[in-house]
DNA sequence: GCAACGACTTAGGACGTATAAA
DNA sequence: TTTATACGTCCTAAGTCGTTGC
């Protein structure tokens, strides 16, 4: 890798990682740096009251706000093109968090939001957002250069996100209970600020204080705060890019490398616990079974009422499985539905061994359809007995291992040295995509897809024809050659360069539409960014003779820098 | 022993921009 | 050059898992 300086003051910093970054001094136990100087985290603007042309309307009156009452308001006008504010929570939610957000008055007056009337405020943000669209791009990207870096231990490093989030209406995933609810503005106030005693402070805002400076370098983060739907803490940290963000990855994929050594023996224990007398263990080993051969989460226990209604594997309920004796020619098949992180439905029919089949009829005996499968188990009993078998092992890492390891064994088995590269992305794609289907990856069809994949049939169709043609042409001219000797002698070779075009241009169409129907539904980049270890990729690359960047960007690239600079074409997961 | 907390990774969708096709 | 589609970035919610504090 070409080295990347840049110059600060009169420093020279290295940027990002690179492989030196990787030699330099080791911290002690827990110490993630020893120095960190930023600008504190960028605020977005004050609130502007509405300009005088623009009116709420309460039963057909108009209404002038309050300026707390007024900003709230103005954010359920934005949402209004979003299907969600029709939900009935979220508009419960929102209209009693707004009511307190009015003055005594005003809340006299609005007693119900069928009556209020948005429109105008809606049209000024749509003429808002048009404003916007034609800004340029550096207008747009405010804060960037002042508040986007930081330095950390003389690097100077991206910030992933140097933002405060701006207030607005909370919109969970799925049916969460708390959608539609006032996310509050931040101010500095609110706000602790880590950074080192010797580096320079942050400044808060003109007028404002913090709520606290600490020095903290056994964190990553650079400022927090709390946030009020959940009561969580948000933090500002580093860019993926980061040398701090690159070390850990490499150690995750460390730790599902020296779970490739070990699973042999982990996975004949829990076979055997299958067996075992204790309820508790064959709940564990079963819950095992599933979390390596599905690749589930482990399923903490959440909060009822905090969240919308989703499970891992060890807070999966009775209602969420089906057992069948027999399923389209196979035995003993257990049948999965349950909505997982982020509401995504999981849905699979799943063959499994006759022990474990036994253990669920068991574990469900007895049971109501919204009990807990394994009572008897949660995620920390799950945990503590993984790091037992090995240090460092908890479920996501079977995650991890799983989806690298089934990746290095596809492009095992779906590329050869021989393929066109085009064919070899396409192999590499499949193999990635068999990842994203283990995991459970998905995405919302493209609103456009049908659409899409009718004009590229088309596309293919007109091309085929032309081919057709093209070969005819071919022929013709073979034959008009051979009898009367040529009046143009290159004619031959033109036209079958131009069968030989029309063929690689239908293939490379057939190749595209192939991809684009079975990645309808699957999102392939959070395994590609969170999952798969990049050096078995760039060991790939390497071996087939592909460009890097023809399957990573610029900014996957950055981040899996460490993996590009030292992984030969022999690496093995 | 366990609930709550804190820090960190993982996640899909919205939106904006680049690129290919027409 | 214009338009459609693909690609890339940003955003922040929603998980995991170790630690803390009672």
């Amino acid at each position: 890798a070409g080295s990347d300086r840049l110059m600060i003051g009169d420093k020279t910093l290295t940027s990002s990682i690179k492989m030196t970054r990787w030699e330099e001094e080791k911290y002690e136990d827990g110490v993630k740096w020893k120095f960190l100087e930023h600008k504190g985290p960028y605020f977005p603007p004050e609130y502007q009251p509405l300009p005088d042309n623009v009116h709420f309307y309460y039963d057909g009156k108009k209404v002038k706000l309050s300026l707390a009452a007024e900003e709230v308001a103005l954010f359920f006008a934005q949402m209004l093109d979003h299907e969600y504010t029709t939900k009935k929570v979220f508009r419960e939610n929102f209209f009693k968090d707004w009511r307190k957000e009015m003055t005594q008055e005003e809340r006299l007056l609005i007693k119900d939001l069928d009556k209020c009337d948005f429109g105008e405020m809606h049209a000024m943000h749509t003429a808002k957002v048009e404003a916007r669209r034609n800004m340029s791009k550096e207008e747009k990207q405010v804060g960037l250069d002042e508040y986007g870096y930081c330095l950390l231990d003389h690097h100077k490093e991206r910030i992933g996100n140097f933002k405060i989030e701006p207030p607005g209406l909370f919109r969970g995933r799925g049916e969460h209970p708390k959608q539609g609810m006032l996310k509050k503005r931040i101010q500095p106030e609110d706000v602790i600020i880590n950074c080192s005693k010797e580096s320079k402070i942050p400044v808060p805002p003109a007028g404002y204080h913090w709520k606290e400076v600490r020095h903290d370098n056994t964190v990553t983060w650079l400022a927090s705060w709390t946030e009020n739907i959940q009561g969580s803490i948000k933090y500002i940290m580093l860019n993926a890019n980061s040398k701090l963000k690159g070390e850990k990855d490499w150690e995750k994929y460390e730790v599902a490398r020296k779970l490739k050594s070990c699973v042999d023996g982990i996975r004949n224990q829990y076979l055997l616990d299958l067996k075992s007398k204790e309820m508790g263990v064959r709940q564990r080993a079963v819950a095992l079974y599933f979390i390596d051969k599905l690749a589930l989460r482990a399923g903490n226990e959440k909060e009822e009422g905090e969240t919308a209604d989703t499970v891992g594997c060890c807070s999966l309920r009775v209602e969420h499985i089906t057992l069948h004796e027999q399923l389209e020619g196979s035995e003993c098949v257990v049948e999965f539905d349950f909505l997982g992180k982020d509401s995504i439905r999981y849905y699979n029919k799943v063959p499994v061994i006759k022990k474990v089949f036994k253990n669920l009829k068991l574990f469900m005996e007895n049971k109501q359809p919204g009990d807990d499968l394994f009572d008897r188990l949660s995620t920390s009993l799950l945990n503590k007995h993984l790091s037992s078998l090995m240090p460092g092992l908890t479920a996501k890492v079977f995650r991890t291992y799983n989806a690298s390891i089934t990746l290095q064994q596809q492009l095992k088995e779906l590329t050869n040295q021989s393929d066109s590269v085009a064919e070899k992305l396409l192999s590499y794609n499949r193999a990635n995509r068999a990842v994203a289907i283990l995991c459970n990856h998905q995405r919302a069809p493209p609103k456009t897809f049908e659409q899409s994949m009718a004009n590229l049939q088309v596309k293919i169709d007109a091309r085929k024809e032309q081919l057709s043609l093209a070969k005819t042409e071919l022929k013709q001219a073979k034959k008009e050659a051979k009898a009367k000797g040529s009046s143009d002698p290159k004619l031959v070779e033109r036209k079958k360069a131009a069968v030989k075009r029309c063929e690689e241009q239908l293939l490379k169409m057939e190749v595209q539409a192939t991809d684009r129907e079975e990645n309808k539904q699957i999102a392939l980049g959070t395994s590609k960014l969170n999952y798969l270890d990049p050096r078995i990729s760039v060991a790939w690359c390497k071996n087939m003779e592909v460009p890097i960047e023809k399957i990573y960007n610029k900014t996957q690239r950055d981040k899996f820098a460490w993996a590009i600079d030292m992984t030969e074409a022999d690496f093995e997961f």
